[in-house]
DNA sequence: CCAGCAATTCAAAGCGCTTTGGACGGGCGA
DNA sequence: TCGCCCGTCCAAAGCGCTTTGAATTGCTGG
């Protein structure tokens, strides 16, 4: 079935009917309601490729997901992440493409999903310090909008983020309040931008406290389980180990938790815990009411929503002009944390 | 740049360009070469909705993805089988297309794909028993590969799956040659099909033994920690609890374990756990050479390359006639399985 | 030397839609 | 009554590619 068929059997003349099914005024509102009748009908959808060519929209988004030896960025965030810009997407009539491709491939990648147009924008991931990618689109003039921020960069670009610094420096006021002096930061990938900022945060606060940074209680990596178990335990392990831990993932929290325990010492009396909690579908920090964990909380998915929206928003505006939008985490305050431990 | 101003460039037609850089053999290979170094010094990549529109053909595979309020199938293990699949795209020149609906608009999401011709096939995640998807694929003519089975359904149709009913009877009498008796199942969601074969396995294997069933070891739900957690925890504290969990994930284990380590067991020693491993990028049970939990394992990554293998030669050979593969899970030994304590 | 053939190349139609520029007719004001 | 405008509809061009059918060229063999 297709739009010449449909008008045939109509009667009218393809102009009309495509008219009559994209709400433009100059058609009248009986023919209308007949052709939206038929078409429904015949349950007609005009051809996405044809439609595409006509109108030299794409009406997709695409992700490129760079896939690696070194590390996965197809992880459980990414999931989340997906799913609330995929809502987004299909709420608006958008497609969403995924291209996974090798890390080397990357750029040329972008280039040829702008060549070959098969999408009218993109989003960018996982960005990292001095990160390449901005310029490269800017110079394809592809629209982007990018998941986190790039800190070596001072042109402007349109970003949507959570405020990574005051989540970290609020989570490390909080644990000295409670008297913690050795707080451990176990953090996501060194040269990943959010985690450099939540260095920051962590930084900022002990500074203001006149703590000095002890570089043995600062450890980075994939955000696993084990990473966070197997860091928490060398840590504990120090002569003058740590009474709080401030992990960067859910899924480092409960391998700190596990060494907490392994050690012999219970989780928010002998040792606290702190963790960001990206809020994922699967991976639940208890329930809303009973948090598990005291965490920095900022839906992931949420994040995912709001980068599609304003991509999309600017690309049907044609708008070029960079904008941003600064999510703030909330603190929620679990049963993983209380007063450091008198010695 | 389009074909039509490469051409000029030329000083060909339209025709000759196109034909060169598809490779057709009715172009010397002279003007072969002339042509496609042009387009290569020209970034030349021909417009990828034009050619789905001449060609009828898409180059694009649909994954549909519904969300509803009860349960989320953007999980852990969707991202790796994403990945996997993706790869395969990537090579074969696919776009991946996903589309995220409301459970409810799942059928109407399948019709709409079909006759808005955005892809030349699907692949179908997640099963459950009695999944109606498939006769409407059927009735859809929509080529599609399903990961996984459906135990309902008699016709015959194309998929990839584990082996799940032999990997948990390797797995229970694993356990049961430990002299394990009292053997818990911890399973995914009762009406997957995948959770239906798994248990399966495991009734076979104990009433091999003649050992009857007890409904207070056998739980079922959303794969978390949480979950592990809290139904391992329930069934420790029976008046007669299990010596050894079988777990359906990872994650799942990781919660039992923290069960059996707060109930000052030890594993391996005390409570034997034994789980599935879908090899998640991010996700790894300890290292390859050295597991943490004894597990029944088999890729989810490589599971996706598979189906999206199978659903492309399907698609390209024009084949309508249902394929197959059936992949075993290798039973690795860690050290979170032992002999079961005397009494 | 010319018919016949193979090797190259091209013109033009077509994929299914949107959109420009008109055509047509009815109602209104002058 | 006539002219004009507005509401409604349509023919045809065009989006950028592929592909059919035909044209052109250069050779070969009789």
């Amino acid at each position: 079935m297709n739009l010449k068929t449909l008008a045939q059997e109509l009667g009218l003349s393809p102009t009309t009917v495509s008219r009559a099914l994209n709400g433009y005024p100059e058609v009248s509102e009986a023919t209308r309601a007949r052709v939206t009748a038929a078409a429904n009908a015949a349950h007609y959808h005009p051809n996405t490729q044809a439609k595409r060519l006509a109108t030299g929209r794409a009406m997709a988004i695409g992700h490129i997901i760079p896939i690696s030896d070194r590390h996965e960025i197809v992880n459980p965030v990414f999931a989340d992440f997906i799913a609330g810009a995929g809502e987004v997407y299909a709420r608006s009539g958008y497609d969403m493409v995924l291209t996974i491709v090798p890390d080397a491939d990357e750029a040329r990648a972008y280039g040829e999903l702008r060549s070959k147009g098969n999408v009218d924008g993109v989003l960018i991931h996982a960005p990292r310090v001095n990160d390449h990618r901005i310029t490269m689109l800017e110079s394809l003039g592809l629209p982007y909008v990018l998941h986190g921020r790039i800190s070596g960069i001072e042109s402007s670009y349109s970003w949507v983020d959570v405020n990574n610094v005051r989540a970290f420096e609020r989570a490390t006021n909080f644990l000295l309040d409670l008297r913690h002096r050795r707080i451990a930061l176990i953090n996501g990938i060194g040269d990943m931008d959010f985690a450099r900022r939540r260095r920051r945060g962590y930084e900022r606060a002990l500074a203001a406290r006149a703590i000095a940074l002890d570089p043995q209680l600062i450890t980075e990596g994939e955000m696993t389980e084990a990473q966070g178990h197997d860091q928490a335990r060398a840590m504990l392990a120090l002569p003058d180990p740590p009474t709080a831990f401030l992990t960067a993932s859910l899924l480092s929290a409960m391998g700190a938790r596990r060494a907490v325990e392994e050690a012999g010492l219970v989780m928010g009396r002998d040792v606290s815990i702190l963790t960001h909690d990206d809020e994922l579908g699967y991976l639940k920090n208890g329930t809303a009411q009973e948090p598990i964990f005291t965490a920095t909380r900022s839906s992931v998915r949420e994040a995912g929503r709001r980068c599609a929206a304003m991509l999309i928003a600017q690309i049907e505006s044609g708008n070029r002009q960079p904008i941003s939008e600064l999510m703030e985490a909330v603190l929620v305050l679990g049963q993983s944390t209380g007063p450091a431990p008198s010695r």
